[in-house]
DNA sequence: GTAGGGTTAG
């Protein structure tokens, strides 16, 4: 290049500068233009695109709008680049503002544009918006790029009206059977899950691309359809490693592992992704020796997802501290962290309710550029409130840039388990009014909230605004909410009514709800019959025994009691009792019913006598209701781990 | 020049 006999171009200034735009290699970049400046060829309209795209390309951009302020009088093809530059960085109003500068915007400007607005967090219906007045301008037609990006946007808006006119729009502008049109469609479809749609759309392709097929294979997966998925990929003549993904991921959802297994060892072309699905595999079904062993053998070609993985896998099979172990090791070899391994390690907090793993945590998490992600934000939350420290909750609340539902659930849940009932509620609305839809799980933060704060009328219109206003059917978690709401107070044959009338059958949890009422307002005659329905689903129900032996107590009916505390006796004994526990100065203290084993036991007993004494003097209810204090801890009945 | 599958996370 350097040689003095050979005079340099523009076509080759142009071709040197786009390879290393493409290899995004600045230092090379840098200095064809020192020699694009010494030829004086830096105004030549092919040289000066190729500099745009090249700053653009290498995230400098700066430097590409130096040369676009230099050159773009005369260019046209800059204003495009320049734009597609600021969407790159995700600088969309410098996108914008040189969009409504723009002497004439082409496909790519709009299409641009569209893209950048899809790629932010909440910008979906800012695309749509933009696309609809693309089309009002009538100037430039949509070419199927801008469908792909709209399809997208559709998908992730859920909107499938909104989809189905793009689908007839871009039949009549011909994109139909375009190859990268037929992979978006079906993926719009199954995320709408109109799985009829989208096999229609993959039966109208005359030859479905391997795109077409991986969109409709994991559409089905996900709906739980892997029969389905099976027939479409046993009969695909060309697979590839996404394909093989896919059904490695499905087998192990429906429990196929073994198949799984099978397909991993047939994969042609093993990539890090099939690794770290196999890992994951292994992991949720909870094998994680065998897990263990695959990333053990991963060892030369470990990305940081394989890391999250197995730490994940950790924290699924309880053992948190392995998890928080591997974290350890994973700083000390200077493996990069992601969003993900903060998620997941808040998760490890607070399955361990360790504050102060999850402190030293969130120190790093600082100087990371994640603390504002959703996800992360989220673990955080939720580590706080399970943690009892719901201030430094809500302060992680406010630093989610975007809060989505699960954000605002796992805030409104734990203000409801903290007693703060009616800041719950008020969260609730406050979630409503950023328009953000809430869903099964928020309506459990909110029951409980109305069960702690004894609000039984506006529980139950809570209750059935769930199917009414927001389509959610209600689960068996939510009945036993209302059961619990009713039971507390005092409204048993309400609440017995309500369990006859449940379109799904009442689980032992339901019916437990209702006894434990039972006992509270000494309704033996309810009582019995509903220890019998949950004797029925569980022979060893420790609860339902100890329950009804304290009501035979309580009306003095010795006999029965102690028949109910013999059989209890030989069931205790199979069971290990559940615990709870505390965490001082990295020390954790752990009780179980009435032990006595902790050094400083009397204190403690005394302590919380006087806390009980503090408590039921205190609080105030509406009406009469019982205090959740006396269901949880005095009656002895274990809680879970 | 515009899009770009599959793995991890609440």
């Amino acid at each position: 290049m350097h040689r003095s006999h050979m005079r340099l171009n523009e076509t080759t200034f142009s071709t040197v500068l786009s390879v290393c735009a493409r290899l995004r290699s600045l230092h090379d970049g840098k200095q064809v233009h020192g020699l694009v400046l010494k030829s004086g060829s830096e105004s030549s309209k092919l040289v000066g695109s190729a500099l745009l795209y090249f700053y653009a390309n290498c995230f400098e951009i700066k430097e590409a709008k130096q040369v676009f302020d230099l050159l773009h009088e005369g260019n046209e093809l800059l204003w495009s680049l320049m734009l597609v530059g600021y969407v790159q960085c995700n600088l969309m109003s410098d996108a914008m503002d040189v969009f409504n500068r723009m002497p004439a915007c082409d496909v790519v400007a709009w299409t641009a544009l569209i893209s950048g607005y899809l790629k932010s967090e909440d910008g979906c219906e800012k695309a749509l918006q933009l696309f609809l007045v693309m089309r009002e301008t009538g100037e430039v037609p949509p070419n199927e790029f801008t469908f792909d990006c709209v399809l997208r946007a559709c998908g992730r808006v859920g909107d499938v009206r909104e989809g189905r006119i793009v689908h007839g729009l871009l039949i009549r502008y011909g994109f139909e059977f375009e190859h990268s049109i037929g992979g978006a469609l079906i993926d719009f479809y199954c995320i709408c899950k109109a799985m009829d749609d989208a096999k229609r759309v993959y039966d109208r392709l005359v030859n479905p691309c391997l795109n077409a097929s991986n969109a409709l294979i994991e559409g089905l997966i996900l709906m739980g359809k892997v029969d389905e998925a099976e027939t479409i990929f046993d009969g695909l003549t060309e697979k590839n490693s996404v394909t093989y993904n896919l059904m490695i991921k499905g087998y192990s959802l429906s429990g196929r592992v073994d198949d799984s297994e099978r397909l991993f060892s047939e994969v042609p072309q093993r990539t890090i992704l099939t690794l770290n699905t196999m890992i994951s595999v292994y992991s949720r079904n909870r094998e994680i020796d065998k897990a263990l062993e695959l990333f053990d053998k991963t060892k030369g070609e470990r990305d940081p997802v394989t890391w999250n993985t197995m730490i994940s896998g950790h924290i699924q099979s309880a053992q948190h501290e392995e998890a928080l172990r591997l974290y350890v090791s994973m700083r000390r070899l200077s493996i990069g962290q992601t969003q993900s391994t903060f998620s997941v390690l808040f998760h490890a907090c607070s399955c361990l309710g360790s504050l102060q793993q999850g402190q030293v945590l969130q120190a790093h998490l600082i100087k990371t550029p994640f603390e504002s992600n959703t996800f992360v934000g989220t673990a955080l939350v939720d580590m706080y409130c399970k943690c009892g420290s719901i201030d430094d909750a809500q302060r992680a609340f406010i630093r989610i840039s975007y809060p989505n539902v699960a954000a605002w659930t796992a805030l409104i849940i734990g203000y409801a388990h903290h007693g703060f009932c009616s800041e719950a509620l008020l969260l609730f609305d406050n979630m409503l009014e950023q328009g953000v839809d809430p869903n099964g799980a928020t309506f459990t933060g909110v029951l409980s909230a109305c069960i702690r704060g004894g609000m039984v009328n506006e529980g139950m219109k809570f209750f059935r605004s769930m199917e009414k206003s927001y389509s959610i059917t209600p689960t068996l978690k939510h009945y036993a909410c209302v059961v619990d709401l009713l039971g507390r107070s005092g409204r048993l044959q309400e609440a017995e009514d309500l369990i006859k009338e449940m379109p799904i059958e009442a689980d032992k949890v339901v019916w437990g709800a209702l006894l434990n009422a039972c006992w509270f307002w000494m309704d033996m005659e309810m009582g019995e019959r509903v220890a019998e329905k949950i004797l029925d689903l569980d022979p060893n129900s420790i609860s339902a025994y100890v329950i009804t032996s304290n009501m035979y107590a309580g009306l003095g009916r010795w006999g029965e009691k102690m028949m109910m505390r013999k059989i209890l006796r030989r069931l205790e004994v199979k069971k290990d009792p559940g615990c709870s526990w505390v965490e001082l100065n990295n020390k954790v203290h752990v009780f179980s019913v009435e032990d006595r084993i902790h050094p400083h036991c009397n204190v403690i007993y005394t302590t919380l006598e006087h806390l009980t004494e503090n408590v039921n003097s205190n609080v105030q209810y509406d009406y009469v209701c019982m205090p959740i204090i006396k269901g949880n801890i005095f009656t002895g009945t274990y809680c879970q781990r």
